[in-house]
DNA sequence: AGACTGACGGTCT
DNA sequence: GAGACCGCCAGTC
């Protein structure tokens, strides 16, 4: 199987409303310390097409990571995002203590 | 079989 | 808090 699949399962099971980091997802998915992994495979997924929650990955600062190489999927991804009832600060940010996916918490 | 490409994160200045 | 540095690896051609 591919490894990113494995990823892409991790990330179906953010719930809505709240955000996983890429170096969380990566723990999940038993890919300690290889944060950037999980970033390259989420650039490959099908924006239009996936049924992966794909927005709801976000950078360890609490920002979505912009770049121009994403053609307008950065600024469509904070858009979602808000749809969910996710607010950004003035600086972009969003507050993880408040809305970072807990999964399995005791 | 290389070479190239990318949404990161922890640590140290 | 902001930069710089560095380790990370699968997919495509």
């Amino acid at each position: 199987m591919h490894t990113y699949e494995q990823i892409y399962a991790i990330a179906r099971q953010i719930p809505l409303g709240k955000v996983a980091t890429y170096g969380q997802v990566a723990e999940l998915a038993n890919l300690a310390g290889k944060a950037r992994l999980v970033g390259y495979a989420l650039f490959r997924v099908d924006v239009s097409t996936s049924d992966v929650p794909w927005h709801r990955v976000i950078n360890a600062k609490g920002e979505v990571s912009y770049s121009p190489l994403r053609r307008g999927a950065d600024y469509l991804q904070r858009s979602l995002l808000e749809q969910e009832g996710i607010k950004f600060n003035e600086k972009g940010k969003i507050n993880l203590r408040e809305y970072l996916w807990q999964p399995q918490p005791y």
